[in-house]
DNA sequence: TTTGGCTAGTTTCCTTGTCAACGAACGGAC
DNA sequence: GTCCGTTCGTTGACAAGGAAACTAGCCAAA
């Protein structure tokens, strides 16, 4: 017998699994969309917008898990695109709000459908039960941990 | 009725899920590791070197999904550390091989031991099946979509 | 043997994020 | 009314990876 305990493997971890694929997803997903010319970053924010109408660069940091700096950048590029607007606010002049261009609004459901088409590139195959199955643990995993925000590492 | 179609929330995408709880882990990883002054694709090669005792930095690329060129720089830096060591290719004087110093095979379990934390932290909490549900789940679709690599984003 | 293509690593430039420092504006305590 | 601490967004420095140009060395064909 080795005098070495056992030394577990990367892929001894779900963890690892759980990233290989998700790294993979994201990867497909940024190639669809990059033919829109928009990055993954880009289409969270074009979509949250367009539920929410009107938002606070620092709400869209903190619904989006990443710093007011990175959303500040974020924001000047789609403004440079013309996908989104700013707009000050009146009752409180540090802030402003962003909200969709009819471009950025025009946009959304085309990338809406690529994201449909990446998910189903990669899970289709999954029975009912077995999305559910994955999807449940992983919501309650966000659920035990209270991950509300989605960091982009 | 809305004119509009129904325009899918990001939360019905398992893609999602799977990149919010991956990211998560992730930084959590990264977090552990960070007081042993490692990042966690540093940790990846020095996982690798450890089953492998001697690598080019090609093959090391090529088993981490990055490009020769991030290996290059990420060898520097691992080199700089102490934890790695370069070795001129008597074959071929372009190559050279990779390989752990003590200081770096001796750090390995201390990292192994935070993965395991780490993981445990995210995933204990599950069954045996449905660890081995998801587990399975992904591990087939890397089979069938031929994901060998290991790509960082 | 020399030439021309290939391959291994490195380097440069670009992108996109974090972090920390900053100035402007808010708002409560006095 | 005036401070003083806090919050808002921006900016600059830095980190880490990708793409492509570059260099050096290999090798096979002429």
């Amino acid at each position: 017998m080795p005098a070495t305990p056992k030394l577990p493997a990367l892929t001894d971890h779900l963890g690892y699994w759980l990233r290989l694929v998700s790294n993979h997803v994201s990867q497909g997903f940024a190639r669809l969309v990059e033919a829109e010319g928009v990055t993954v970053a880009e289409w969270v924010v074009l979509r949250v917008l367009h539920d929410a109408e009107d938002l606070a660069p620092s709400q869209l940091a903190e619904a989006m898990g990443m710093t007011r700096g990175a959303i500040s950048k974020l924001a000047d590029r789609l403004l440079a695109k013309g996908l989104i607007a700013r707009r000050d606010n009146a009752e409180d002049a540090r802030s402003h709000r962003l909200r969709l261009t009819a471009a950025g609004r025009r946009l959304v459901p085309k990338l809406a459908a690529l994201a449909d088409r990446n998910d189903a590139a990669f899970f289709a195959h999954l029975t009912a039960a077995e999305r559910a199955a994955v999807e449940q643990v992983l919501r309650d995993i966000v659920g035990r941990r209270g991950l509300t925000d989605m960091p982009l590492d």
